[in-house]
DNA sequence: GGAAACCGGACGGAGGAGGTCCTATTTCGG
DNA sequence: CCGAAATAGGACCTCCTCCGTCCGGTTTCC
């Protein structure tokens, strides 16, 4: 239902967590992390390993160890954020280079005109930042979406 | 990944396909969309009775009966058929009066924050036409996004 | 040297989407 | 009056993807 997947959801609110001062403001184990967020432990140190490969977190090992914020929340910006755990935004498998996958490839009337609409969620998404999801607190940023982008003229 | 569902793309090609003027420019039926199309049948039987429940098209029954579009291209917005096939726009579950599904609800710090994220994509699609994915042919309208909807302040 | 924590991959179960088919109903044409 | 053509509305089954979990390996601090 062109939803995005549980774990995006998590890490959304696994980095609102990250982000919100307290007593350990910049390393938060992955144990910690899921005591604090209700979530499973398993599931965080997922969500945990995935945002590390994808460089929004930083990952230090060792006993001592934990994640620590490469940059605030402010400047994470949603679509990142989808892109590490969902692929590239892309609403249709006809994007790509043609793989010859799409039988009606030629002639296709839609053919390469879903790409505005790609670009359109990926401005929309690239306007909020986790600061805007978080709350109040963090120090939100004003965006106005560049039109041409919404329907972009070849 | 962020995909919409195949029914949904199925849709759009068989709405460019009704569109484009031809011998039977406001009547056609389902085997004959399905051959022009290069999409198997019964998919394309399928879809048009989607659609005709959407409102989208108008179903005539009996022999010499089939499918007509109610309004031009351009006057169906993408997100009508997002909707039909795919349900109402939702990134996450977390959105429609909360129903306890959600256990960390109580404290959950993006609490209702994903609305503005909802609305942003919802206006993505309300801007784009059928039209303006069928094909030059059609006339398309220009369409400024209103910057509000897109990152909306409560 | 042991404990704590991250890193990488593998594995199985559950859920939803996709595709097909069947029957009933309506309408046109002979 | 009857048969053909086409829509209407389901039901059904299969396959694929996501999700949650777990395991062994590696690194670092006490």
């Amino acid at each position: 239902m062109l939803r995005l997947s549980k774990l995006t959801d998590y890490a959304v609110l696994v980095l609102a967590r990250m982000g919100e001062p307290g007593p350990q403001p910049a390393l938060q184990t992955a144990p910690g992390l899921a005591g604090r967020t209700g979530l499973p432990e398993p599931t965080v140190a997922k969500v945990l390993k995935i945002l590390a490969q994808s460089g929004l977190v930083e990952g230090l090992r060792g006993a001592k160890g934990g994640y620590r914020l490469v940059k605030p929340l402010p400047d994470i910006r949603l679509s990142e954020v989808v892109v590490a755990f969902d692929g590239p935004i892309a609403l249709t498998a006809c994007v790509e280079g043609g793989d010859g996958s799409c039988s009606a490839e030629a002639g296709c009337p839609v053919r390469g005109r879903w790409d505005p609409v790609n670009a359109a969620i990926r401005n929309a998404l690239a306007g909020i930042t986790i600061a805007d999801l978080a709350g109040p607190e963090a120090t939100p940023r004003p965006f106005i979406p560049d039109p041409e982008l919404s329907l972009a003229a070849e």
